[in-house]
DNA sequence: GACACGCTTCGCTTAGCATCAAAGTGTGAA
DNA sequence: TTCACACTTTGATGCTAAGCGAAGCGTGTC
């Protein structure tokens, strides 16, 4: 019985061997900031060919140090827990000194709001999403396991705020699901009706965008709008 | 400039890398538990011969994860600090969860009062040493760098106390010098000096010895003592 | 159904690294 | 001075694993 069971040392020998290769190091640390990865994007990351890299998430899975999920014929490869990103962290205090240990260097305009691709992250992206949900506007569809649905009041009150759902029902993309915000740490709305949430947001001048970076500024007009409107204050 | 300076990644990869071979793995989790260990020791540890081992703790020291003190022929080697214990246990957590965490399994015995080859260790041990310091009956010496002289105050209360001072001083042998404590992460005394501490408290049978083990048991009259001479409560 | 796409598996090559024995260095003891 | 000892350095050997391209497998789109 004692064959058994492997050294307990092996056991935080392979974790450890497995976060120290490059490709796999960079990876994770692409992981840390919270945003789901395809393994094409992971390759980009690591700087390797996606044969490489798919080899090295199987490693990595193995270790559990990340988890996938599948979804369609995408695989979104994430940390398998905050134990992780703590074990990062640890490390990397090693390679730099407390000082400099891991802090996502976000400006904080990044941080208070953003566009992810084409709909809104940071605090306001994160806050939206709470207040839809809170307002009973947005539920989790029954079906599918990361998928929202308007109800009949969301349907009422996203119309109202000038959102037009039903064109955002029929594009061919995912509708509305929660997409991991990797400067909160907590989901806001994705997909079809979260870029019809941005197209208003702008066309109304809620937020207006820096010319040059992904950040947004967030109005006067929009501050208001944002209180009055969905009980949003930032 | 951006060229010299490596991937940050790259750093902690080679650190996680470091850890992340079996031999110097479990070298390092010996050194966890706080006592410095020569080559040879690593090498019985790390089952691996000699020069093998001489190459790890090369490896290991080159990382900054490790230390060297030496000491005639012996060398030394020691975590180089709390960061690289902190990570080794968030490393372990990943292994084997929060639950099983690393804790030094030390009978509690041994914590109190223990001999280290020849001289008294444990709480007691660095009671001992901290209060030979507060009397100001030794204190750290000039020149080397590691090393207690004991004070003309010292001479006299260690001679109360039934220590030869000037025997201990004669001897071929390192007099007086702080010996980290591995269950109590922090100096006692060592040395010819702390032998002869250990001698007269074996003799006035303030600590008797457990048979079977390093532990000593500390007796009523020796508590006494320890408390009216020293100002040591235990 | 056919194609494109994302990703994985397979086969192979190459490079790095762990390993040990043997020789070398420096320290302490007789 | 000489020996013994603790440890390191060197050199040769073998194994592991990282790397890529090509091929295979589902999934979604036209």
């Amino acid at each position: 019985m004692n064959v058994e069971e492997p050294d307990p040392d092996t056991a935080v020998s392979r974790i450890a061997a497995a976060i120290g290769e490059p490709a796999r190091t960079r990876m994770l640390y692409c992981l840390v900031a919270g945003h789901a990865r395809t393994s094409t994007e992971l390759a980009v990351i690591g700087d390797v060919s996606p044969s490489t890299a798919s080899v090295h998430l199987n490693r990595l899975r193995a270790e559990r140090l990340i988890k996938v999920v599948v979804q369609g014929r995408h695989r979104y490869y994430s940390l398998a827990g905050p134990n992780v990103a703590r074990a990062l962290e640890a490390l990397s205090v090693l390679a730099f000194g407390p000082a400099a240990a891991f802090v996502p260097n976000t400006p904080s305009s990044l941080r208070a709001a953003r566009t992810c691709y084409d709909h809104i992250a940071g605090a306001l992206g994160v806050a939206i999403h709470d207040a839809f949900r809170s307002l009973g506007w947005i539920a989790t569809a029954p079906s599918e396991s990361a998928a929202y649905e308007v109800t009949a009041k969301g349907d009422a009150g996203l119309g109202s705020l000038g959102i037009d759902v039903d064109a955002a029902r029929g594009l061919r993309r995912r509708f509305a699901y929660p997409c991991l915000d990797w400067s909160e740490r907590r989901p806001h709305l994705g997909g079809a009706l979260a870029a019809a949430v941005l197209k208003v947001a702008l066309k109304r001048r809620w937020v207006t965008p820096e010319l040059d970076s992904r950040a947004l500024e967030i109005t006067n007009q929009g501050r208001r709008e944002l209180r009055s409107r969905l009980g949003i204050r930032l």
